[in-house]
DNA sequence: TAAAATGTGTTGCAAATGCAACAAAAAAAT
DNA sequence: ATTTTTTTGTTGCATTTGCAACACATTTTA
């Protein structure tokens, strides 16, 4: 079964309890604030518990990478994900983040919080999804050409779906930012893909076209 | 503490007895023989017990790309790294491969092996490695030029070594499509980069130059 | 609802990259 | 020790990409 949330199997009265005893805290951010910033120190992970956020970074040149976008239920963070220098956490939505010492996640709480198996057996789950995740994204930046970057990831969205029909799950300009190139370049690319009858675009909405 | 195989913390008598459970099954490759190909349906997990070998994907032009360098005690396969299609595991020297269903590492066993915490614990810790890794290959790859690539790579390597010095862990050749770009492009570059006193190589040792 | 900010679509031009092809060096195989 | 294969280093040229600069549409803010 799909793990989704790092709680999951866990009754909401034993969840509150651990998360005392993990010293948790809960913030919440409004649409737009960095949520975390070059934080090179603290082991620590958050958990989107509500709105969406996106893992950033720019470069010396100024240019934005949306390094990973992170949805409700989403873990960022040292382990989960390296935050290194120049990258932050920026909220997309108004979000409630909790932050938790991962070290106190893995290792047995002295009280012996019964429930610490099914939260690794949680844990595993999301972090085995994440590095899949990972691939995938790593599979579409390492196609050479715009093209293929766009029609790997096309293809990706387009997999769930029947029609072979998707919605961009954000703007475009994010979506050069996600894929790493230029955006007007990309645009040029997406265009030669409708003239030559590859795709057809509705504002956000993408359909692939199979010859 | 570091984790660098999945079996560490546990006694050798303890995983044989382990692997009987789990049917695992040990197999030899040559250097240069495919190990997986295009596997999609097989939950199995390998875990390279000695040697070492690349995770690599051809496009339909031809291009190779390096997906990750498995070196000895690495683990590979569905949920550690999709193997998508086009993906092949190849040796790059002579190597043992144990092959254990992920199945069986995650659920308990029914005759209760008492390691299986462990086991899961470890699972963690590797697989929190990975993700790491991968995202340091991500930063890589999202940079937009060969220059760039070339020197956040270089970086990384430096990053343990004081001298800011370093030997290239494979050929030029393989570095092309590690960082999935043209080897001649890239050969330029790097030949810029001596030039304009970024670095200086001998053969595969490469020295960051601090201005 | 008016003004401001952000996103979309487009283009010319310069710069970066990929491609093809080659010679020479180094490594591996016989 | 010779041959064969692989790797390194290089270049000209075509293609792709990034950059800058727009106009217009859409969304957000005041």
């Amino acid at each position: 079964m799909e793990v989704n949330s790092i709680f999951e199997g866990i009754e909401v009265s034993d969840i509150s309890k651990m998360l005392k005893c993990f010293e948790a805290r809960k913030m919440t951010f409004k649409k737009d604030r960095t949520i975390i910033s070059n934080i090179l120190n603290a082991k620590m992970i958050g958990i989107v518990l509500s709105g969406s956020a996106n893992m950033v970074r720019y470069d010396y040149n100024g240019n934005r990478s949306i390094i990973e976008k992170l949805e409700t239920n989403s873990v960022f963070g040292e382990v989960f994900s390296r935050l290194e220098s120049g990258m932050s956490v920026v909220a997309t939505s108004d979000c409630e983040i909790l932050f938790i010492e991962y070290d106190h996640l893995i290792k047995r709480c002295k009280k012996g919080c019964s429930y610490h198996n099914v939260l690794t057996n949680n844990m595993l789950k999301l972090l085995s999804k994440k590095v899949l995740e990972l691939n995938q994204r790593l599979e579409i930046l390492s196609k050479r050409t715009i093209r293929d970057k766009l029609l790997s990831y096309f293809e990706l969205l387009a997999n769930n779906n029947p029609k072979r029909s998707f919605t961009l799950p954000f703007t475009y300009t994010d979506l050069a930012d996600y894929l790493s190139v230029d955006r007007s370049a990309m645009m040029r690319e997406i265009k030669n893909l409708k003239e030559e009858g590859f795709i057809k675009t509705n504002g956000r909405k993408i359909t692939l076209i199979s010859y």
